[in-house]
Order: structure tokens, then C-alpha cells, then sequence
DNA sequence: CCGTATCCGTGCCGATACTG
DNA sequence: CAGTATCGGCACGGATACGG
């Protein structure tokens, strides 16, 4: 990564470029309140995200060690994801923005009726 | 924004749909540390973003309530820009963000050091 | 100083079909 | 069931030049 030419002394800005793209926060949130999930119950709830999406996601994730996969070799096969150790300690900051975000939509809520 | 149709019940998606892009969240730390700061001083923290980017997100995130802009009209020109008091509500997310940055980067370095 | 205008590349993301 | 292959659109982001 080039991350440490140019932005050494911005760890934020490391944090977003391992976790970007449009649904690594939401796969991230969804495996942590799962804990542990399969590949279509995942697909299932971030539909409409595509499997080619989710699918490289998933790997990315793996990649840089936020994610772990556990496959059994099993017919029909079976693959559970789940977050790793170094994963599990984003939890504070999904929590967040999920709380966040609940906070923003109630307020617009009030917007609306009040 | 059809975010509501399909991710009525997940939070955490607005919250990215909200603050999307590769430079947001930086941009929202910058904000949050320095209090005020002109743009070019922005524009200098954050190069290589270009100033068309750098603009535009700007402009996104004070559409969207976050982010405040004050015009002096001098000579030469003073454009000052801060959080606005909902944008506030993000330092938690924007400092747990730095931080687990800091930590994945001395965890790295360690490994490295061995 | 603080941007916008213009032009353009590229890579993210989606749809669909197909495989072990 | 759990993906990969292929194809393509389009919006995001960058470089550069120019305007108030």
C-alpha cells in the first residue's frame, strides 16, 4: 500500500482504505451482530448486492485479515464467515455507526411530524 | 436517497450511503481536530486530492448538514470551514476510526521489528 | 485565495449465465 | 450451496486551466 508515503500521519486515513468500497461496513456490522453466517444468508440481507460484490468483498476482507471463512466440505456445501480477533475489535465503531445512523433517522422522523 | 426501500432496517447503511467516498471521513477528522480551517490550509493537509474532489465533497457534506461554510469577503478571499453541531456528533466515530488506524499500524510495525 | 470548468481514465459495482 | 466468468455502464475521482 502507499499508504505511508503520503499520509503517515493519518491513521483515519488507514482505517478507511482497508476497509473501503460500499458495503465493507455493512458485511462487517452484519458478521458481527451474526457472529457467524452463511454465504446466502449474507446475500440475503444485503440484497441487492451482487454475488460478484459480495463475493469480492468477502475475499478482500479476508485478505487484510478482518474476516474469517470456514469451509465444509459437505454436499450441499456449507461456508460460514465470521469475524477474526483483529475484526471483532471494530466493534465499537460499527456500533457507533450504526447508532449513528438510527439517531439521524429518527431525527428526520421528527422533521417529518413535527 | 432510496435507502429506505431496501435498508429500512439497517442503520449503519445510512450512515455509509451518508458520508460516502474516499476522502469524507478524512476530511470530517481534519474538520474535527483543527475547529476552523481555510481551504487551501484543507487542501494542503490532504494532497494529492485534487480540487475538484476536495470541492465537491465539501459541498456534499455541507449539503448534507455536516459541514459548515463561512465567506468572508476580502481581499484577498477567507473561506473557513468547521463541523456543524450534528457533524460534532460523528468525533466519537472519527476518533475511534484514528485510532484503530494507530493501533493496526504499530501492530504492523511490531511484526516487522519481530 | 478559493474555487469552478472541462475533459477524461479507471475501477467499482451490477446483471446474467455458468460451474463444482 | 457457494461461488466464478464475462461483459459493460457509469459515477467517482484526477489533471489542468481558467474565473471572481
Amino acid at each position: 500500500m502507499d499508504f505511508d508515503v503520503k499520509f503517515g500521519n493519518c491513521p483515519i486515513y488507514y482505517t478507511i482504505s482497508k476497509i473501503e468500497g460500499k458495503w465493507k461496513w455493512v458485511i462487517l456490522y452484519k458478521l458481527h451482530k451474526c457472529k457467524v453466517i452463511r454465504y446466502n444468508r449474507l446475500w440475503d440481507e444485503l440484497k441487492p448486492i451482487a454475488h460478484r460484490t459480495l463475493s469480492r468483498q468477502l475475499k478482500e476482507l479476508e485478505a487484510d485479515g478482518l474476516v474469517h471463512r470456514e469451509q465444509y466440505n459437505e454436499i450441499p456445501p456449507r461456508v460460514e464467515y465470521s469475524l477474526t480477533l483483529v475484526g471483532e475489535t471494530l466493534a465499537p465503531i460499527l456500533e457507533l455507526m450504526s447508532e449513528w445512523g438510527a439517531e439521524q433517522l429518527s431525527n428526520a422522523q421528527f422533521q417529518h411530524d413535527g
